[in-house]
RNA sequence: GCCCAGAUGGCGAAAUGGCAGACGCGGAAGACUCAAAAUCUUCUACUCGAGAGGGUGUGUGGGUUCGAGUCCCACUCUGGGCACCA
């Protein structure tokens, strides 16, 4: 493609002027307004795919964009340079984790600079730097201190594939792990966990004050999955003083209580096991635990396993609305880590239930009136039947006759549960942020002194898969003087989960020189919370749920006073690249490299295909159309280099009517573009760029031409509109124009005048009984009335009217509408 | 099963309840050229009509309204999330 310029030229040239001048570069006592622009911490996988590009062309534009509206602009970029792939690939090739994660993060860094993208390099963070793992291990301890973090031993996701374990937010919804694919089996181990149970309520609450997609909302609410309830007693029917605690949601349908269910893991199920019953309940626990999850769920699934999923222990509970004694059993479609691990069944108004009673012939009662022809369970509302003084209620009132009967008669108490479990953060790996602990024969758990931080792994490890973490075997990395007693211990040797340390990235970005301590929290305050967060909605839970308990964790730690509670205001979470239906990745195959448009169409035509091809918020489909857009958008390109260059361009003396109506556009085109950006909308930011160009060009080159000093501004415009999309043209050009000046990028914004984007005549429609009839010229203020007459009087209209209309329906000054 | 989002020309898409298809891609014709490329100009939803002009049209079926791509109800399909959470 033959091009009126070298694009390669003008593009290296400018990138290296950014980075050399260190023109994005913001220092914290920056007296102008702050602005946080954030793209989310990459894993460096090596060179950028399109995913990439999409994401950091709309994080450059922002911080450029910002800019130029004055505001002291953080962009920074690091890298979350932990994590599996590499050690995986190293143990492969026989090397070493970090040789793979700096080459990639390298790659990466060219990428993103060949992109045009810029960043205050000065501030880079990654984690396995020796200051960023010291500093996470100080939030660790400080975590540790405040009782936030806490060792457990607790049924576990084990990835086979992954030799560790997984948190419950890595296991997909088929059981599977979210990185190998490999079934997830459960393992009883001692494990760190973070105690983000804590926070339920307040991340539950914060999700409402959020700027954020509402899509993610709603997944960080689901996840989070409050419910409220009441927790109560079924006393053992043989008089013992034992008490079987369960939890429900809907006390209103105790009268239909017919069985109760323990999971096979309950305490109390010995307890409760009778002799004739307990080989049948010893099968179906060891069944359980051997099982996962998933297989638990698949005997649902498959419906006709119900029977070997549950056993009747051979005894009885009394239910307190009836009193009557009722049979308990165990099954594994209880879980012992929700509620009280018990529940009431009640299968007429609970699916579950209703598929259980059925298979083990167990009597089913109604306490809900159904709407008419239903059949099967009703867990819906309704008028209560079968229930003593609860009948006639409906559900809500039911349901607090029925929490004050609880509370008065069978030990009550109403209780808030929550789906959210505490954050698994120990992992068997190596290529990750050692967890500094010691454990002392005779202290017990020692936290290891700030002043010895970072615990730093050893080189010379020997990674493999063996299930245990490696650094397990490394006997001087493992055999430790206790820090207390000073006798023989030994140092944890699991890593903690990487998502721990993309929590708390974006506050080292603010103050990443501070030293004994992970940031300054003056120096930070100006900062946060971040105000633009770009990245991709496969961060919707994980990594936005994590960061958002750091941050109220480490203010209420100590660590972050004064900074906000909440780290992100506004989120925006780009769509994803597709080809053939599937999502773009490395892993597929189906990459294509922006390489290879960089000598065509340039990084500025490529990035003004990302923001043109669609909303920025919509999944892109890759196909053979992209290749034809993308060399539009590089002709487009060549069309304003050389309408810019005032080729072609007729000039005259003086400004006519059409030079003060181009002004005119230009204003309207600020407004337009400024109106778009803000709101995201950057395909139709675009298209009004790309329409004032085609207005530009056909005046200038028309036969009248155009006044020289109207045709600078108003070229001016356009190269500052289009400057935060395309940096290194209107660099370039801007320079040409202005040698030695200040570029375009240190430009002001311009602001659209109001008095220029309003228009002197609009065109005003005239219908007949709602089909377009005529056009007419008015002036934009014009009455309801004057319209009507106009249109009523209009040639166009009055060859339709047969006689006086019914109704006459005037929006001026849009149009008129005459009904006959 | 539940929740959310979406469905508009040949394609990517645009449209505070008010001219559907802006902008771009592709296509057609023309100008320039020995020729091609590049560039420029015009046309380009479907349909009836020689033409002027008319009719139809935003996944399907209803509804509200002077007027619906947009609001309401029911449904179909596609994508995403959740799925024994009592």
């Amino acid at each position: 493609m033959a091009r009126p310029f070298s694009v390669t030229d003008v593009e290296r040239k400018w990138q290296a002027r950014w980075l050399d001048e260190g023109t994005y570069e913001v220092d914290n006592d920056d007296p102008r307004e702050r602005y946080y622009a954030l793209c989310m911490y990459p894993y460096p996988s090596g060179t950028a795919h399109q995913g990439h590009v999409r994401n950091y062309t709309f994080g450059d534009l922002v911080t450029r964009y910002q800019t130029m509206r004055g505001k002291a602009v953080l962009s920074p970029f690091g890298f979350d340079s932990f994590g599996l792939p590499a050690e995986n690939a190293a143990i492969k090739a026989n090397s070493h984790p970090r040789i793979f994660t700096e080459r990639r993060m390298e790659e990466l860094k060219s990428s993103v600079r060949r992109l045009g993208a810029v960043y205050d390099w000065r501030r880079e963070v990654y984690s396995h730097h020796p200051d960023y793992i010291r500093y996470a291990q100080t939030i660790f301890l400080k975590f540790y201190e405040a009782g936030l973090a806490y060792r457990a031993e607790a049924p576990v996701n084990w990835c086979p594939g992954c030799q560790t374990v997984l948190a419950n937010e890595q296991v997909l919804g088929d059981g599977t792990c979210e990185r190998s694919g490999d079934l997830v089996v459960r393992r009883n181990l001692e494990q760190w966990f973070y105690r983000i149970t804590d926070y339920a309520d307040e991340l539950l609450h914060d999700v409402d004050t959020l700027q954020w997609p509402e899509r993610v909302k709603t997944m960080q609410r689901n996840w989070i999955g409050r419910s409220e309830g009441v927790e109560f007693d079924l006393p053992f029917a043989d008089g013992s003083k034992n008490a079987l605690r369960v939890f429900t949601t809907r006390p209103d349908t105790g009268f239909g209580v017919t069985y109760a269910v323990v999971a096979p893991e309950h305490p109390l199920l010995d307890a409760l096991t009778t002799e004739e019953q307990r080989a049948a309940v010893r099968e179906l626990v060891e069944r359980a635990a051997r099982s996962s999850d998933i297989e638990r769920s698949a005997t649902l699934e498959a419906g006709g396993a119900l029977d070997k999923r549950g056993a009747f222990t051979g005894s009885y509970v009394v239910n307190p609305f009836t009193s009557a004694e009722v049979p308990v059993y165990v099954a594994d479609y209880v879980l012992a880590t929700y509620g009280t691990g018990a529940i009431m069944a009640v299968p007429a108004e609970d699916e579950r239930d209703w598929a259980f009673a059925e298979v083990h012939g167990l009597p089913i009662v109604r306490t809900v009136e159904t709407p008419e022809g239903h059949e099967g369970p009703y867990a819906g509302e309704g008028a209560h039947i079968n229930s003593g003084f609860l009948d006639g209620l409906e559900t809500a009132a039911a349901k607090e006759r029925a929490i004050e009967f609880l509370v008065e008669r069978a030990g009550g108490v109403r209780t808030v549960n929550y789906r959210l479990r505490d954050w698994l953060i120990s992992r068997q790996r190596f290529w990750g942020c050692p967890i500094p602990v010691v454990y002392c024969p005779n202290d017990g758990i020692v936290p290891v002194p700030y002043d010895q931080l970072p615990v730093l792994a050893p080189d010379d490890v020997t990674l493999e898969s063996s299930g245990q973490s490696p650094l397990a075997t490394h006997e001087g990395f493992r055999r430790v003087s206790c820090p207390t007693c000073g006798g023989e211990a030994v140092r944890e040797a699991d890593t903690m989960d990487t998502f721990t340390d993309s929590s708390w990235y974006f506050l080292r970005y603010a103050d990443p020189f501070s030293e004994g301590r992970p940031f300054d929290p003056d120096q930070v305050r100006p900062w946060m919370p971040v105000d633009q967060y770009i990245g991709g909605i496969e961060h919707a839970i994980l990594h936005l749920l994590y960061a958002r308990f750091y941050m109220k964790a480490l203010v209420d730690v100590g660590l972050a006073p004064g900074l906000p509670r909440e780290p992100f205001t506004r989120l925006f979470t780009q769509g994803m690249i597709r080809m053939d239906g599937t999502k773009m990745s490395k892993s597929k195959g189906n990459l294509i490299a922006p390489e290879k448009y960089y000598d065509t169409v340039g990084a500025d035509g490529l990035r003004l295909f990302h923001l043109f091809v669609g909303p920025p918020a919509d999944d892109v489909d890759w196909t053979d159309k992209s290749e034809e857009l993308i060399e539009g958008c590089g002709r487009y390109l060549d069309r304003v280099w050389r309408l810019c260059g005032g080729e072609d361009v007729t000039f005259h003396e003086g400004e006519t009517e059409a030079d003060v109506e181009v002004w005119r556009e230009a204003h309207r085109t600020i407004a337009r573009v400024t109106e778009d950006l803000e709101a995201w909308s950057y395909n139709t930011a675009v298209a009004a760029i790309m329409e004032y160009t085609n207005t530009l060009s056909r005046w200038a080159r028309s036969p009248e031409g155009a006044a020289r000093s109207t045709f600078t501004r108003a070229t001016d415009v356009l190269l500052q509109l289009l400057a935060p999309m395309t940096p290194h043209v209107c660099a370039e050009l801007w320079e040409q124009r202005y040698p030695g000046e200040k570029s375009v990028h240190e430009t002001t914004w311009p602001v659209a005048d109001p008095e220029l984007v309003a228009r002197e005549r609009v065109v005003m429609v005239l219908q007949v009984n709602g089909k377009v009839r005529g056009r007419v010229e008015v002036a934009p203020d014009i009455g309801a009335q004057e319209a009507e007459d106009v249109a009523l009087n209009h040639p166009d209209v009055v060859k339709f009217l047969t006689g006086e209309p019914r109704r006459v329906v005037a929006v001026p000054p849009r149009l008129v509408n005459i009904i006959l």
